[in-house]
DNA sequence: AGAATAGAGAACAACCGTAGAACAAATCAA
DNA sequence: TTGATTTGTTCTACGGTTGTTCTCTATTCT
């Protein structure tokens, strides 16, 4: 989606003035920051801001969040889970989760939840949520989120040797496999996981 | 559960105000205070903020309990370590470490540090955090922080018989303990768990 | 000229905060 | 104990605020 001159103006005064509100400022509150008499203009502009995704749109609640970008202060994308052997179902639309400061890689992150029991020897479990740092090569020993033959992502220890690819499951029922370098494509590594007892 | 401007205005004055009531304040001196003529209208913007945990409810008592909630906007308390068999280190200041909402429970929380392997066979690794909800109960099967004989602190898998009380580590190589119900004092329940890899 | 972009302003509905009456439970006074 | 008073709760109603929609006008660009 483009945005035309005076909506990226907009939204650069939002981001700039983001911190100055104590609570998300109202309509009003905007145009007479942005020198708008009218909140029916502002509100078309918002809605393109919505449309483009910078802006998170509020329920039905009064004063409702406008600015909030995408950045990490209101938490990284939730993209959906990811099992052995399959491809990561996505989410359709993209939920943002809080994610403790600790947990984070200093890249772009995201949050993945684990389906299935491949992983249970490291401690990851059915149901855990893993933060995964975007990156496309990583050490031996790190556990990556690997896309294999352009068709399956798995969640897997990794070593790298000359020639082959070694992917580890940490559950002694299941096999390693091995891969030719070009079959095995890095998508990100493990930096931090959450769990929820109920 | 987010608050609106007003509620948020009306727990920084309880919060405010907390140490200059002797006794917790009633509907009308708190109207006085913030500037209400109606007890019911107070009374609606309460019941928002016990909805939020942000305020404890005052079961059938009068001139009841108010302001005092738990508040983990800034984040939960930072404990020390926990390790099988020793008091937790306590740590000199109170460190408040930011926590998903998925992982709380509803009352109130704080986070340890596992120190020890003796839990290992239920995925929490020497080195995690652990988010403990304070309650001197459990169920059998839930994983608890138990105070037993006064002196040491454990996280185990506990069992309550009549009679006796079973603390399952979750270590093949370590051995259940069974304790007489007085020994054995509950401190809170685990309600998640963070890693972080490095 | 025609289309796209911006803004003003009116009108409306939902939401928010408040007041006040009425009632029940708790507390206090005698 | 009994009755009066305080205190917490429930309910209705009202007005202001806020988000949304709509129409209309002005400006800019191709």
């Amino acid at each position: 989606m483009k945005l035309t001159r005076r909506q990226q103006e907009i939204y650069q005064t939002l981001r700039d003035n983001q911190e100055r509100f104590d609570h998300p400022p109202t309509y009003d509150e905007l145009c007479q920051l942005l020198g708008l008499s009218s909140r029916g203009s502002l509100h078309k502009q918002i809605q393109a801001l919505i449309q483009a995704g910078l802006v998170e749109p509020t329920e039905g609640l009064q004063r409702g969040i406008r600015l909030t970008g995408n950045d990490r202060s209101e938490g990284i994308p939730f993209l959906g889970r990811i099992a052995a052997g399959k491809p990561i179902e996505a989410i359709s639309q993209t939920m943002l989760m809080k994610v403790p400061d600790e947990l984070l890689g200093r890249g772009a992150c995201y949050v993945l939840e684990v389906a299935g029991d491949s992983m249970i020897e490291e401690g990851i479990f059915d149901g855990d949520y893993v933060i995964i740092e975007q990156q496309d090569r990583a050490d031996n020993g790190d556990i990556v989120v690997a896309l294999v033959n352009n068709e399956e992502v798995t969640l897997k220890k990794i070593e790298q040797k000359p020639g082959k690819v070694i992917l580890y499951p940490a559950n002694s029922s299941m096999a390693a496999m091995i891969y030719r370098p070009d079959e095995v494509q890095i998508q990100g590594i493990l930096k931090g996981l959450m769990r929820n007892y109920r």
